[in-house]
RNA sequence: GCGGGAGUGGUGUAACGGCAGCCACGCCAGACUUAGGAUCUGGUGCCCUAACGGGCGUGGGGGUUCGAAUCCCCCCUCCCGCACCA
């Protein structure tokens, strides 16, 4: 995962100008016509005003402070990082845990602009706030530093990967220290650290050493498979009993259930990037997420991760989680389940002698097994394996001629239409024309309920990774059938009675059954229960559920990446004549060397499997479209590394190290796990450590909790792809143990994005958003005109804002404050330069309010607060924790503001203490420096993070009187004001007798009157 | 096409079914100024009115309710995801 930067973006910035200004006017002309440069500097600012020259001193002085002090550092209850006895921490330690915690990040060479820190900025006001509400809080960020782009820059310049990420990693630490980020320093880690791969690698043990127990329904260690097969309880597939079998065999069959496993099958080929890529990765055009290169299907040797087994968890557990609905609903999606029937077709040949020779039966799924009455063909994709062994030598006498594609023979169409089919799809699918295609296998299939033949065609709109890749076709009931059967005018027989006035072609909807033998009259549901049962009973299908979720493909062709702790048995004899062959190693796991090509483990004490230095690190790419190539990582060409010599448990042996790596996803599934104990070197992380930080926790969030972190805060885009990987291995580490939270996310919100005006010229080219100027909400650049856009903010738009800009005009402090004002943290905005200036006005008063700007001086008084002041204070209180909680830190802002406009106006000659004290404290999640500041100069030592937040005293929420609106007719007439006590008929009597009331009521007869108590009274006449 | 989300001043937005527009930007006026791209104060939904005051207002249309930006139905527009998933 990891956020990208934007494209070739480095640091150095323009002077700090806003976007829009008006122009000057008569600028560089003084009184007496010369000309003079820039006007003066202010001369009359107060010397202790709040500048941005004094934010950014106050702002280092204390993150200097905090660093040096460890404010930060969160204790565990046991190992190198739990508090040490009769220390600061052991305070902390005791506190109830709070575990936050951002996406990770991908440190490009580019540099954030201000949109990256949104989450990080909203992440650290939540987690301060905690802090003060009295909680240990867990909050790090690290680096997810393996990946393509510090590849890509390194196959460019030579330049080692390891270089350019540790030297951004540098970079992007300091941008980000530059916003006051209250992160645990101790716990950043960095995917490409060994001490940190050595984990992904030892998971990928965990999961490659186990299989999944449909029984038990969990993953199980892999040694008690092998010992269910050697004991008898689990029969060996075949008929050999285990004991008979060779042990290369053994070893074949326990490799094919592992959770990890190599598997010849179809995967995404992408010879622009010369390396396979997953499911996910691969966009809905057939092209790489990444680059956009061409995609191919092809049947590889590749690295499969079992995640289908987990397909049931995996969606019912999200019902447990406190996760936004469209993310919840995109994961459901993607692993697509449905619940219908595998239905069997007898196929029987036309030409055969007898016509009804029967050859294997072919098995669709369906969702609606009770429209099988309908059915008037068998529709399989054209790379169905049971295709070719059905095609019979000539058509059957009565082939409509439109059947046949204009072929000779069905082995001709076939033939023909697969290369059709395999050649234009890409390209087709994209023209969104969808006309049904598909040709006449000449074979026919026995409906098994209805005793009817049908005519077998193959047809690219049926895919061959869904299902069984083949489908009844029932045109009454669904579109597509529809279309086709009208395309090679098949029978049409409806089976579901559409209502009264159905004009349409199929009919998807509710209704009873028609034409349909015993299940003529029966409503859908009971329909299809009945026929599952039929189906069951006589033995042509039973009642299944479909996933559309595939195994993850796990390895890729880079250098960049964790390599596998796995080796290969080779034959040292075949390694020489290999290399006197001229073949190069082409890190295909079927190399000839290979003595089985059997995966083996290394055991745990030889991780890390280390990266080796290479010479090139490039994989071999090809001409993206030359789908005829193959994979061959970089890796495969490091001969002194693939190649060792080790004992494992039967002496010194020659094996072959596998040249792939894992994809990027690996490092980011667990590292919450690695911020738990990033120090441990026994264990990924301590039990003990993980139970506390994420442990399920019933007695506060409901008996069903999973556990997992308390908040994860980042964007929607990796609702799918990231999301769904790091359940699935948290499942699988809670399965075997490691862990005792089921789910790794409790919590999760995705922050929007800041999107940035952009201004295009007339020719349609975009100008420098620095330098367009709006007068009258007219922008021009140089003197013309150009037009306003709002896009990403990047070097393509020439719109780049960058934190360090921001800060140096206002500072820190007053960036977070407007990150957090411009409105829910969940919505996407434009940014704004020029509206940045309104917090920096609201903290300019703060601090007025607590200091006088001539001496620096506090000008706090001990005076009591008025009782309104004491009620503003304790209202602003109680529904800033309540915001603060929900994350909604732009209405917090708002009464922050609010407050302090109200004592700024109140107090014009120095705020009470009782509420200067707490405003500050109220301020200080979102203006950490400042608030601190504040807080020393009255009086204070030491930094105020774990300071008790404000309480709200419950009295002061409650006021003596009420002022109620009373509305006649849904208009608001009148208000008046009664005692906040008072009983509802006095309230009503109080606003009949108001003047304006009579007024309006006059002579009219009084229908209704409601009290609403506390709220309103409305009249109705 | 299916699924999800959203439409409120010039702008970003705020409103447990109960005073629509909190807070901020911008704009207008004023203060301090040689100066303002600093700071402070006041005003600012739209329309009518000199003013008092009144009318209209949350994408459009209907409904529930004493009362709807909020709940329900239909329509329109925009954003996101999936896309021949049987």
């Amino acid at each position: 995962m990891g956020i990208e930067l934007p494209e070739g973006y480095s640091s150095p910035m323009p002077a700090p100008t806003p976007a829009t200004k008006a122009p000057e006017t008569g600028a560089g002309l003084d009184a007496d016509g010369s000309d003079t440069a820039v006007p003066l500097p202010a001369t009359d600012t107060p010397p202790h005003r709040y500048t941005a020259e004094l934010a950014d001193r106050i702002e280092r002085d204390w993150q200097e402070l905090w660093a040096a002090e460890g404010t930060f550092y969160a204790p565990n209850p046991v190992g190198e990082l739990a508090a040490e006895p009769g220390s600061e921490l052991e305070e902390r330690a005791r506190r109830p845990k709070l575990f936050v915690q951002d996406m990770f990040p991908y440190p490009s060479g580019a540099g954030l602009h201000v949109g990256h820190p949104l989450g990080y900025i909203a992440t650290d006001v939540y987690a301060r706030f905690a802090r003060m509400d009295g909680r240990n809080v867990l909050h790090t960020l690290g680096y997810d530093a393996f990946g393509l782009p510090a590849e890509q820059y390194a196959v460019q310049t030579g330049q080692h990967p390891r270089v350019t990420t540790e030297s951004n990693i540098a970079n992007m630490r300091a941008q980000l220290r530059r916003l006051g980020l209250g992160h645990d320093s101790r716990r950043s880690v960095v995917t490409t650290d060994t001490d940190y791969y050595r984990w992904t690698q030892w998971i990928f043990l965990q999961i490659f050493n186990s299989w999944y127990d449909t029984e038990q329904n969990k993953a199980r260690p892999i040694a008690e498979l092998v010992e269910q097969f050697s004991s008898g309880q689990r029969p060996t597939p075949g008929t050999v009993p285990w004991a008979e079998l060779s042990s290369q065999q053994q070893r074949s069959i326990v490799n094919g259930h592992r959770l990890a496993y190599l598997s010849e099958a179809p995967v995404n080929w992408c010879p622009g990037l010369g390396t396979v890529l997953s499911n996910e990765e691969v966009t809905a055009d057939g092209r790489s997420e990444r680059g956009n290169f061409p995609v191919f299907k092809r049947n590889l040797r590749q690295w499969m991760m079992r995640i289908t087994a987990y397909a049931d968890r995996l969606i019912d557990d999200l019902a447990a989680l406190d996760w936004p609905v469209p993310v919840v609903q995109m994961q459901r999606n993607w692993i697509g389940r449905s619940y219908g029937a595998r239905v069997d077709f007898a196929t029987v040949s036309a030409s055969s002698a007898d016509g009804t020779a029967v050859l294997p039966p072919i098995s669709v799924f369906t969702t609606r097994p009770d429209t099988i009455f309908g059915c008037n063909s068998l529709v399989v994709a054209p790379e169905h394996p049971a295709v070719d062994t059905l095609l019979p030598p000539h058509w059957p006498h009565d082939t409509p001629a439109h059947w046949t594609g204009g072929a000779a023979t069905p082995a001709d169409a076939v033939a023909m239409y697969r290369a059709q089919a395999g050649t234009a799809s890409e390209l087709e699918r994209q023209n969104d024309s969808r006309t049904k295609t598909g040709v006449f296998t000449g074979a026919y299939a026995l409906n098994p309920v209805a005793q009817v033949r049908v005519p077998i065609f193959i047809a690219d709109y049926v895919l061959m990774g869904y299902g069984s890749g083949a489908v009844m076709g029932v045109p009454g009931e669904d579109k597509r059938d529809w279309e086709f059967s009208e395309k090679f005018e098949l029978p049409i027989i409806r089976t579901v009675q559409p209502p009264e006035g159905f004009e349409g072609k199929d009919f998807e909807g509710d209704g009873v059954m028609i034409n349909s033998g015993f299940l003529n009259g029966l409503p859908w549901p009971e329909a299809k229960k009945r026929m599952i049962d039929w189906l069951t009973e006589h033995e042509h299908g039973a009642g299944t559920v479909s996933y559309k979720l595939r195994d993850w493909l796990f390895s890729r062709q880079r250098y960049w990446g964790e390599p596998f702790p796995i080796v290969y048995a080779v034959d040292d004899t075949a390694v020489k004549d290999n290399a006197t062959d001229g073949d190069a190693p082409d890190g295909n796991p079927t190399n000839r060397a290979d003595i089985d090509g059997e995966p083996i483990a290394l055991p745990e004490s030889m991780l890390p499997v280390l990266l080796p230095e290479v010479d090139d690190y490039s994989p071999v790419t090809y001409h993206p479209d030359d789908a005829d190539t193959d994979p061959a990582p970089p890796l495969a060409k490091a001969a002194e590394w693939t190649t060792v010599q080790l004992d494992l448990g039967d002496g010194l042996k020659t094996y072959r190290r596998d040249a792939n790596v894992m994809p990027q996803w690996a490092g980011s599934c667990c590292y919450q796990l690695r911020y738990i104990d990033p120090r441990n070197s026994e264990q990924l992380c301590d039990p003990v450590n993980e139970g506390y930080w994420m442990g399920p926790e019933p007695l506060v969030h409901g008996a069903d909790d999973p556990g997992g972190l308390d908040l994860y805060v980042g964007g929607v885009e990796h609702a799918v792809l990231h999301l769904l990987y790091a359940r699935f291995w948290h499942k699988v580490l809670y399965d075997l143990g490691h862990v005792h939270s089921s789910e790794p996310y409790r919590r999760l919100f995705n922050q929007g994005y800041i999107q940035a005006p952009a201004y295009v010229d007339s020719r349609g080219v975009y100008v420098l958003a620095d330098e367009v100027v709006e007068y009258s909400g007219v922008f021009s650049w140089r003197g013309q005109p150009v037009r306003r856009e709002y896009g990403k903010m990047g070097k393509s738009l020439k719109n780049v804002v960058t934190p360090e800009q921001i800060c140096a005009e206002y500072g820190a402090d007053t960036f977070r404050v407007y990150e957090m004002s411009m409105g829910p943290l969940e919505s996407s905005r434009p940014w704004e330069s020029r509206a940045v200036v309104g917090a920096h006005r609201f903290l300019q008063r703060l601090w007025r309010v607590v200091l006088d700007e001539q001496t620096g001086q506090p000008r706090v008084t001990d005076e009591p607060a008025s009782a309104q002041s004491r009620q503003v204070l304790h209202r602003t209180i109680d529904g800033v924790r309540a915001d603060m909680v929900g994350l909604r830190f732009n209405t917090a802002i708002a009464k922050l503001i609010e407050l302090t406009n109200h004592v700024t106006t109140a107090y014009p000659d120095g705020a009470p203490r009782e509420v200067a004290v707490p405003l500050v404290l109220m301020v200080a999640p979102l203006a950490p420096h400042i608030a601190e500041e504040l807080w020393r100069r009255l009086g204070n030592t030491g930094s105020l993070t774990y300071t008790d937040f404000p309480h709200a005293d419950e009295r002061l929420l409650v006021t003596e009187t009420i002022e109620y609106p009373v509305q006649i007719n849904g208009k608001v007439r009148a208000r008046i004001r009664v005692a906040a006590d008072a009983e509802e008929s006095v309230v009503r009597e109080a606003a009949l007798a108001d003047a304006k009331v009579v007024a309006y009521v006059g002579e009219k007869i009084l229908k209704k009157v409601i009290v609403v108590p506390g709220r309103i009274v409305t009249v109705v006449v």
